[in-house]
DNA sequence: ACCCCTCGAGTTCT
DNA sequence: CTCGAGGGGT
C-alpha cells in the first residue's frame, strides 16, 4: 500500500471512493445484518487510512466520507426545516375490536365486496424518536427532526454519525428526491451502558433509552452523538420523485436494497386475524426485545388504496397504532391546586408524591374539572392509580379506597378565583367554573401574554413563559403591543440577571422577525374565545385581509346588517362562535390593545396555502350511486381539492354529481338551475387534480 | 332531537 | 393526550 505521504492527488480521490465504499459496506455488515467480515482492528485501520488521506488532501473530503460518523465540530444552534410532506400522527386503538373497526371503515370507505381482504404491514412500534431524512440524487443532504409534524429541526450533522443510515444510496434504481422516515433508537444494552459512564461522571442519568437517545440527538456536538452508537429503523417515507407504486412491503424491500435497516419483525399480515396474532406475539416477547416498542403500528399494504384513503386531519385513514395497556402506579394525593388558564378556566391538578410511570417521574396529573373530581371521589391523603394516557399525559384512574385516610372531607371545589379573588362562576351546562375577573385577573393576563407569544401564535424565539412571566412582573410587558416597544426598555433589561448584550439583541431579533405575521396566526393570537388555530385560518380565508376582518367585525357590533349575516352565514361559524366574535369586538379594552397592537405590528394578507383548483370553494352534492367510488372517497376528494360537500341541494349548491338512479336531487336541482354532472364528468374535473 | 366529528383549551415532562 | 363544546348532518 502507498504511503499516505507519496500519494499524489489523483491517487488519493481514487482511494477516498473506495475507502468510503468499503467502510460504509463494513458498517452494514456490523450495524444491518449484525455479521462482521473483519475484525475490529481491521475496521480501524481501513477509519484511520481514510483520516490521514483527508487530513493531507482536505478538499478531496468526500460528501459521503466515513469521517462524517464521527461527527463534526460543535454548532450553534438547530435550523429550522420544513419537511417535503407533513410527518403525520396515527390514530390509537387500545383492543382487538378497535383494530376490526378499523378494518371495516376501510373496507367500506374503499367499497369492498366481501371477498377482499385488507393487506397489512405490521411494525413494532418503536419508543423513539421520528426523524426524516432527505436524499437529493442519492446522497444524504438533510436529516429532521418530527417537530409539529410540519416543521422539524435540522440535525444532520448528528444524524450523519448514525451507522445504520446509508450517506449514499446503494445502487441506482433510487428516486431522484426521497425522504425517508424512520425511528431513532438506543438498545438496553448502550442505555445502560451510558448511564453507569455518567453516574461516574457525576453526570444525571437518562430516565429512560427514549430521553435518552433524544438527548443524543438535540446534543450540539455532534461527536458525543457519534460516541452514542444510536440506531435507526425505516418504516415509511414522505416526499418521493417519481412517487412510488405497488405495496408498502415492496417500498421496505426497497429501502433495505438502498441500504437502510427494516425492523426484521416488520411482518406482512393477509387478514385481521393474522394482524392480531402478530400483536399477541409481541407483546409475550417484548421483553426479550433490545428496545423498547410500546405498540404496534398496522399500515395498509397496497399504496393505490392508501392513496384513496387518503387523511383525517393530520392522521393517515390507512394506517393505525394499536398500542400495549399503559404502565400503572400508585401514589398518594398531597394537595389538589387550581390554575387559571387564559379563558379565566379553573383547572383542579393534583400534586402527588413524585412516582415513576413508565419510565418518567410523574408528580402532578390533571383532575380536568369538577365533575371529574367528584366522579372519582378524589380526596387530599387519598392513594390513587395513575398511568401515563397514551403514555404521555399523567391520569388518575382511580382511588384505591381500602387505603384512604380516617376522616378524610370530600373536595370542597373554590367558589373564588385563587389569584385575583374575584367570583368564580360555573355557567348552565359547561363542566368548568370560570374567574370572572376577566382583565382584572393578573393569572389570565399573564395567560393571554403566553399564548400571544406562542407557538401557533406569533411564535417570538426567546420569549417564551417564562420570560413572560418575567417581564410582566416587571411591568415592563402588560400587553401584546408592549412587546413591539420592548426595545425601549433595553437598559431596564440589561439590569436585571441573566440578561446580557447578546441575550437582549438576539431577543429583540427575534421580536423583530415576527413584526409581520400571517392573518390567520394574527387572529389566532388575540385570544378570542372559541377561536383556535383552525377558526382562525377559516376567518382569514374567509376575510383576506385585516382591515376587512376588524370592519365585518366592528359593522356587526350591533347584531344587525350585512356583516353579521354574513359572518353567521360562514361555514363552520356557528352561532355560539359569531356571538363570541361580536362581542369580543364590542369591548373597548380588546378595541385598544389591537389599536396599539396593530401600530406595531401587522399581519399580511392571507395567501391560499394551495393553488387555485377548479373545486376550491365551491359546494358539491352527491346523489345516486357512484360505480368508481364510494361515497365517502368521493366526499374525501372533493374536500380534498377545496370543495364543501352538503347532503342536499340548495341555491347555495354549485354542483351535483348524479350518479345512476338519481332521484329527487336531480330534479330539484333541474328547478333551481344547479349545475348537474354526470359520473365520468366528475371524474374528468378530479382528474389531475393532486391533493395536497 | 340526537349522533358523529372536529376543534379548542388545558395539561405533563424532558 | 383527553375532555367538553360547537357545528353540521341525519
Amino acid at each position: 500500500m502507498t504511503a499516505v505521504e507519496d500519494l499524489n492527488a489523483e491517487q488519493a480521490a481514487a482511494e477516498l471512493a473506495r475507502l468510503a465504499a468499503e467502510i460504509a459496506y463494513h458498517d452494514r455488515l456490523y450495524h444491518r445484518d449484525d455479521a462482521p467480515e473483519i475484525s475490529d482492528g481491521d475496521y480501524d485501520a481501513l477509519r484511520r487510512r481514510n483520516d490521514a488521506i483527508e487530513a493531507r488532501f482536505p478538499d478531496l473530503i468526500r460528501a459521503d466520507s466515513p469521517s462524517h460518523r464521527v461527527g463534526a465540530p460543535p454548532s450553534d444552534v438547530f435550523d429550522k426545516v420544513t419537511h417535503g410532506r407533513p410527518m403525520l400522527s396515527l390514530g390509537n386503538a387500545f383492543d382487538g375490536d378497535e383494530i376490526r373497526e378499523f378494518i371495516s371503515r376501510v373496507r367500506r370507505f374503499l367499497g369492498l365486496d366481501d371477498g377482499d381482504n385488507v393487506g397489512l404491514v405490521a411494525d413494532p412500534k418503536i419508543d423513539g424518536l421520528s426523524a426524516s431524512l432527505r436524499y437529493e440524487a442519492g446522497q444524504f443532504t438533510l436529516g429532521a427532526t418530527r417537530g409539529d409534524g410540519r416543521v422539524g429541526e435540522d440535525i444532520t450533522v448528528n444524524l450523519r454519525t448514525l451507522r445504520d443510515l446509508p450517506l449514499r444510496l446503494i445502487g441506482d434504481d433510487w428516486p431522484d428526491r426521497l425522504e425517508v422516515r424512520g425511528e431513532v433508537y438506543m438498545t438496553h444494552e448502550d442505555f445502560e451502558a451510558l448511564n453507569v459512564q455518567r453516574l461516574a461522571d457525576d453526570e444525571p442519568p437518562f430516565a429512560n433509552p427514549r430521553n435518552a437517545a433524544a438527548g443524543s440527538l438535540r446534543l450540539l456536538d455532534s461527536k458525543i452523538t457519534a460516541s452514542r452508537n444510536l440506531h435507526f429503523f425505516a418504516y415509511a417515507w414522505g416526499d418521493m420523485t417519481p412517487p412510488p407504486s405497488g405495496s408498502h412491503w415492496d417500498m421496505l424491500g426497497r429501502f433495505k436494497q438502498w441500504g437502510f435497516t427494516v425492523n426484521p419483525k416488520t411482518s406482512r399480515c393477509a387478514d385481521v386475524d393474522a394482524a392480531l396474532a402478530f400483536y399477541d406475539d409481541l407483546a409475550a416477547a417484548r421483553t426479550e426485545l433490545p428496545y423498547d416498542i410500546d405498540g404496534v403500528v398496522y399500515k395498509v399494504d397496497c399504496l393505490d388504496w392508501q392513496d384513496r384513503l387518503g387523511m383525517v386531519s393530520r392522521a393517515p385513514r390507512w394506517a393505525i397504532a394499536y398500542k400495549f395497556p399503559a404502565e400503572q402506579a400508585r401514589t398518594r394525593i398531597l394537595a389538589i391546586d387550581i390554575q387559571v388558564g387564559r379563558t379565566g378556566a379553573l383547572t383542579p391538578v393534583a400534586r402527588l408524591q413524585p412516582v415513576t410511570v413508565g419510565g418518567v417521574v410523574v408528580s402532578n396529573a390533571t383532575l380536568h374539572n369538577q365533575d371529574e373530581i367528584k366522579r372519582k371521589d378524589v380526596r387530599v391523603g387519598d392513594t390513587v392509580v395513575v398511568q401515563r394516557a397514551g403514555d404521555v399525559i399523567p391520569q388518575v384512574v382511580e382511588v384505591v379506597l381500602d387505603l384512604r385516610p380516617k376522616g378524610s372531607a370530600e373536595y370542597v371545589f373554590p367558589d373564588k378565583c385563587p389569584v385575583c379573588g374575584s367570583p368564580a362562576e360555573r355557567e348552565d351546562g359547561e363542566a368548568v367554573w370560570r374567574c370572572t375577573g376577566g382583565l382584572l385577573c393578573a393569572a389570565q393576563a399573564v395567560e393571554r401574554l403566553r399564548h400571544f407569544v406562542s407557538r401557533d401564535a406569533f411564535d417570538i424565539e426567546g420569549l417564551g413563559e417564562k420570560q413572560i412571566e418575567e417581564f410582566w412582573r416587571a411591568e415592563l410587558i402588560k400587553n401584546p403591543a408592549d412587546i413591539f416597544i420592548l426595545e425601549a426598555h433595553r437598559a431596564a433589561i440589561l439590569e436585571r440577571p441573566g440578561w446580557q448584550e447578546t441575550s437582549v439583541n438576539n431577543l429583540f431579533k427575534a421580536i423583530e422577525a415576527r413584526r409581520h405575521v400571517s392573518l390567520d396566526r394574527f387572529i389566532h393570537a388575540l385570544g378570542i374565545r372559541h377561536v383556535g388555530e383552525t377558526t382562525a385560518r377559516l376567518l382569514a380565508k374567509t376575510y383576506e385581509t385585516w382591515d376587512n376582518f376588524l370592519d365585518s367585525m366592528q359593522a356587526a357590533r350591533n347584531r344587525a346588517g350585512d356583516a353579521y349575516d354574513a359572518l353567521k352565514l360562514v361555514d363552520g361559524i356557528g352561532p355560539k362562535m359569531a356571538e363570541t366574535l361580536v362581542e369580543f369586538f364590542a369591548v373597548a379594552e380588546n378595541i385598544a390593545m389591537i389599536a396599539a397592537l396593530a401600530e406595531a405590528a401587522s399581519p399580511e394578507g392571507f395567501v391560499a396555502p394551495r393553488g387555485a383548483t377548479p373545486l376550491a370553494g365551491k359546494t358539491i352534492v352527491f346523489t345516486g350511486a357512484l360505480e368508481a367510488m364510494t361515497r365517502a372517497e368521493a366526499k374525501a376528494r372533493a374536500e380534498n381539492l377545496g370543495a364543501k360537500v352538503a347532503g342536499s341541494v340548495s341555491k347555495a349548491t354549485d354542483y351535483l354529481v348524479a350518479g345512476a338512479d338519481a332521484g329527487s336531487k336531480a330534479a330539484k336541482a333541474r328547478d333551481l338551475g344547479v349545475a348537474t354532472l354526470d359520473e365520468a364528468e366528475w371524474l374528468a374535473m378530479i382528474a389531475g387534480e393532486d391533493e395536497g
